[in-house]
DNA sequence: GTCTATAACTCGATAGAC
DNA sequence: GTCTATCGAGTTATAGAC
């Protein structure tokens, strides 16, 4: 387990992270956050790039653990919705955004390790997508499922940006309509 | 007309900014770039937002201008896929990203006008797209039509963001396969 | 128009006391 | 574990000489 503080400390930097990115937050913005000095951040983790390893791994392993078994209970439109609605509601109702959406769209400021947990990601959204895709009739091969599952990734990433940045929710809900079409 | 050096001033900016962000350039940068010091490099604009603003405002009339007239010759899909290109070609022979698909993901670090010009490229991306699917049979009505346009473009983004990210532009190549599907 | 010099600030990171 | 204090480097931006 980690300490206490050192989970405060993660849930402060993703909470400034999912909103304005790796270069979004300093050491004194996650102190002021947690009650403490930035120095004292740096006991808990000595660099950045320790602390935006730590952070994308527990957003990583939550996010897959919270999408659940892709061949459980369920049909594949059900997982589907489940899938589009886990962006969808702490977008929504929380206003963040997904963590490695942003992320990857700073790539080339990211310390390597970083980067290497976001391309992650995005690999075990894809596969767990096409497990969910697994037993559906509508797609032929593993190639056709591969296509619909990147293509699904690609279109909510784009949408959570397109929707914040034209002020306008409407745009998500529009370009999600037809998940998988 | 701008001033030649301002022209020069902006082209460092938009390649730096088309790998970066906002955040990924300085005037230290675009100093260096063009042979002069930064204290130079503000006589031309005067803040990061002006230089943020004309960069922004000169990428979009070029990329909306370069797109050509919607209604003009060639098929719905002919035009579709000359809209890709623009995205695929700079992608790909030059590592250049879209500037405002970046400037969105940081949108909330952006002075606001800059944010304001971001806006106004996706707004004029999916007018153009929904000109060029006016006459098409396969879209019953202008919702059916902003659909496909807003959709089309979130692929892109998100197809090029997710493409650098996992390094593997086949990502970007099998997302764009069927553009309207 | 471009320069030198510098102000004023923020950043990540460290030393050492408690 | 947390603190004070500070370092060195980076940032945007300005004053004033040439």
């Amino acid at each position: 387990m980690r300490a206490q503080k050192a989970e405060e400390i993660l849930d402060a930097a993703e909470k400034l992270a999912r909103s304005g990115g790796y270069g979004g937050f300093s050491f004194r913005d996650l102190a002021r956050g947690v009650g403490i000095k930035s120095a004292s951040v740096h006991y808990h983790f000595p660099t950045k790039e320790d602390l935006g390893i730590a952070m994308t791994q527990r957003y990583n392993e939550r996010f897959i653990h919270g999408l659940g078994d892709p061949r459980g209970e369920g049909t594949v439109d059900e997982k589907i919705a489940r899938y589009i609605n886990a962006f969808r509601t702490s977008m929504i109702e929380d206003r963040l955004m997904c963590l490695c959406g942003l992320f990857g769209a700073e790539v080339t400021s990211l310390p390597g390790n970083v980067a290497e947990e976001t391309r992650g990601f995005f690999e075990r959204n894809r596969d767990w997508l096409m497990a969910v895709l697994a037993d559906d009739t509508r797609f032929a091969d593993d190639d056709a499922r591969e296509r619909a599952a990147l293509t699904l990734i690609a279109k909510l990433q784009g949408a959570m940006i397109m929707a914040r940045t034209m002020i306008d929710v409407d745009v998500f809900e529009t370009i999600l309509e037809d998940p998988l079409g």
